[in-house]
DNA sequence: CAATTAACCTAACGATCGTTCGGCAGGGGA
DNA sequence: TCCCCTGCCGAACGATCGTTAGGTTAATTG
């Protein structure tokens, strides 16, 4: 099946195109047809590839944090002290948001739009994230490398002002990425009172 | 006119309604039916209170964006070295938030559904709270009292840190609203190198 | 008391929504 | 050659959308 190579670029390409359309105007402000109209094609025609317009948002959003998750996972699970898994964390996250800056911001912005088992399993993979940053702070506590006064509150801290970096950030911007992830990686350790 | 009274109740319960809805579902997926169910009225009769929907959309985001301002004007007016100024401003944001929860989720995640001259209103609100910010970090620079590598990302990471607490924070929670403002005070100096 | 007006109603408008049905073109396998 | 399957299409379905026109009620005003 050689074709399964047009297949996935169909699918693909609707994918791509419904995540800037998603992030332009919303999901609910998106229709088929302007999906369709974008990707060349008509609309019926989609539903040959996705079971319908929730579909691809589940899947748009699945596949953005299984990725997140499994580098965060990754970065977490070097050897290192908490300041460095940290680090590795706050690093991968922010070039992961930076490649898929219009998947990640849907990601962030259309979790209501999402219901049932889908919108659990997406919560459930959010938590998963959650739980990395959580446990690297409980480690920097115990090992008295980092000062916070709530892990709770200082992992939502964390997690806001790093996920809030797709709303401004352009690759055409000021300053080059990894000086932006650099900045990032000083405002984790800030944050968590690791001393310089 | 004392049946203003009457007219501001129904209005003012139509913008409470409508933010609710607007948090819980999202601005496109709320249907003026919703609303008006929920008020105990018709669809037709809203629209003797406002123009059409996005009218009360625009109502609730220049309402608290208005007074998020007007409050960090006082709060930062006031005599002071720039953290004081930095933290009166970060003990009204988290006040207003906590207070107005529901009506500052909507403001910060349905921009999208905005258009036009109001939309541009709104970005010129939420334009001059960013500088207020941004000013106080010049402040705190050029006195020598703050440390940050860029005023403008700096920022960016001081708001988004401050009002993703409206996606996690409730008033009956584990913390009480002092405790968390506290604690938002201290993440902010320490965003901003105050030395302690 | 007559006139006005605010507040709300019923009913319906045209548009658009997500989705489905049936069919058509064409290439690969038997 | 025949068949089937993939990919796409035209057309339409029922539902719901924001909004409006016109009427009714009750309170206020002159």
């Amino acid at each position: 099946m050689e074709d399964s190579a047009r297949q996935g670029n169909t699918r693909e390409r609707l994918l791509e195109v419904s995540a800037e359309l998603f992030r332009e105007r919303g999901f609910h402000a998106t229709s088929m047809r302007d999906i369709a109209r974008v990707a060349g094609m008509r609309p019926a025609s989609i539903y040959h590839h996705f079971a319908g317009k929730e579909t691809i948002l589940q899947e748009l959003m699945r596949g953005f944090l299984g990725e997140l998750l499994s580098t965060a996972q990754s970065a977490a699970a070097q050897a290192g002290d908490a300041p460095g898994r940290l680090a590795a964390v706050v690093r991968a996250h922010m070039r992961l948001h930076a490649a898929c800056a219009t998947v990640a911001l849907v990601t962030d912005t259309e979790l209501r739009a999402l219901q049932g088992p889908a919108r659990q399993e997406i919560l459930a993979l959010r938590d998963r994230y959650e739980e990395i940053v959580q446990d690297i702070l409980r480690q920097g506590m115990r090992d008295g490398v980092m000062q916070v006064t709530d892990i709770k509150i200082a992992s939502y801290q964390l997690l806001a002002m790093g996920t809030g970096v797709v709303f401004w950030w352009r690759p055409d911007g000021r300053l080059s990425l990894e000086e932006v992830v650099e900045q990032y990686v000083l405002a984790a350790y800030r944050l968590c009172g690791v001393h310089p």
